[in-house]
DNA sequence: TCGACTTTGTGCATCACTTCACAAAGGCAC
DNA sequence: GTGCCTTTGTGAAGTGATGCACAAAGTCGA
């Protein structure tokens, strides 16, 4: 995406792999907080977040300087520090297009709200669903979709709909000037650069799953008559 | 996890970066199969799959020489061999635990009975839900975890109970002899080696795209006062 | 005040994945 | 057949992430 000349080197950048993790750190560190632990070494936070301590090591090192030899990572400043770099510090208004199954669960997940994510829009095109009430919000048609966005300064929209309406909800969510989707649909969605989609596909990690469970049980896949069939 | 000897180059290993994109591939294709492609370029399907073609071919190269030069990829035959790699020409007994918000989305999802997983069992812990009718099962006592694992030959399961319940359902779970654990609660999961463990957690995805929101809207974040504070 | 001890922050080697670029393979037209 | 044209499969170079290992920095007890 964002090119940068390989001369400066990369003002302020975090490396995506970097990104990625800090939310899994915030949420170890919240752990720890709730417990009043006040520091932690980065070897015991990297326990609790499941990584290796070096990397953590580098991972907070790109924020800045935020720990002290001998004795580690003053808790709560940590987390102050994670969450204003993630962004946190504010708060996100968040539509969900598509109130199906997903669609509701999500809307009635309170681990949004906890985190600086309200859920401020939820659109459908079923009239049966418009005007259910949803975790405190009226569900409204998706032909409002741009003056909900615009009316309540909605930054980032969940697509929960069928595959086959994902596209053209995309199109008009970028056309009312949104740039970060997560996209629940099973389709690749084509938008301009500048744009970010993150995807959430279930199916995909449960294939992933099979590959690996598959390799357990033969050593590979169908063994017998593998390469048997010539393409005819 | 699995060592092996730098002698011997992988043996019929594929790249893990591989095999988290052949079902991208298994969809894109499935897609062409339905409006009767016959045969796909690497360029083509690529595109469909949004990756780059010299990608797309390697990693199709890890699963054989399946391709005809000048001509492409016959697309059923693709279809068939990606299928067998990703161990999707058997069936997969998958077993909720957690029938919640999320549990009862995901036991109303046709999207994975089409691709060869079978949901065989829901269970919950909460008296309230156990009995209930969903997608044409009965939920189950999670007292029966076990012996519904080994009564319907469950091999993977999705864990979708709050993040406290998450570990012990996690062992239990292990104990009965499966190894392929797909997690939705927002915890890091202690497991043997030899468990696959997949997560998915929607807030990180949410976080990730914040960060980048916020780089997007101030070029960082909170500027202004920004390595103001010490920590005190 | 000092020295022993702990833990960070990072240079560096390594590994894994990506992308380029092209020779070899094969189809197809004539 | 023969030769042109398309497209694959893959060496090789490039990019980015990982993890080791250690010097520098800071704490704390005596
Ligand atoms: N439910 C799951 O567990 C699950 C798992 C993996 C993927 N998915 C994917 O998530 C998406 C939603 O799944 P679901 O189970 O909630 O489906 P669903 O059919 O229950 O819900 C889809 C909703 O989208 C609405 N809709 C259709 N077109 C629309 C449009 N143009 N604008 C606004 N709303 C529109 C429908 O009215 C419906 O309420 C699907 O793409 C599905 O493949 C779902
Ligand atoms: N709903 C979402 O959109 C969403 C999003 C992200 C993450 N999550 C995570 O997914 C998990 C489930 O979310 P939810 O919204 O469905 O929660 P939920 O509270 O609606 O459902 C949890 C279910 O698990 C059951 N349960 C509790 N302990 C159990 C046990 N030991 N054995 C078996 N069942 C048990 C409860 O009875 C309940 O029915 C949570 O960890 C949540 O953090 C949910």
């Amino acid at each position: 995406m964002i090119r940068r000349t390989p001369q400066q080197p990369r003002e302020r950048g975090i490396p995506d792999a970097t990104v990625a993790r800090l939310p899994l750190y915030l949420r170890a560190l919240n752990g720890l907080a709730e417990r009043a632990v006040a520091t932690v070494s980065s070897e015991d936070l990297a326990v609790a977040a499941g990584v290796n301590s070096a990397k953590l090591r580098k991972d907070l090192s790109h924020l800045g300087s935020y720990g002290t030899r001998g004795v580690g990572y003053d808790v709560q400043y940590l987390i102050y520090q994670i969450s204003r770099e993630l962004g946190l510090t504010q708060d996100w208004a968040v539509a969900i297009v598509g109130v199906g199954n997903l669609g509701r669960a999500l809307a009635n997940y309170g681990g949004f709200v906890s985190r600086g994510f309200r859920v401020a829009g939820l659109l459908d095109a079923d009239p049966e669903v418009v005007g259910d009430h949803i975790a405190g919000l009226v569900v409204e048609h998706s032909d409002e979709l741009e003056s909900v966005i615009a009316k309540r300064g909605v930054s980032i929209v969940v697509i929960a709909t069928p595959a086959t309406a994902a596209q053209a909800v995309c199109d008009r969510v970028i056309a009312s000037g949104v740039t970060s989707i997560l996209n629940f649909a099973p389709v690749v969605l084509t938008v301009p650069a500048g744009v970010d989609v993150r995807k959430v596909d279930l199916s995909i990690e449960l294939q992933i799953l099979a590959f690996h469970e598959q390799r357990k049980v033969n050593g590979g896949p169908v063994m017998g008559e593998e390469w048997a069939g010539e393409v005819s």
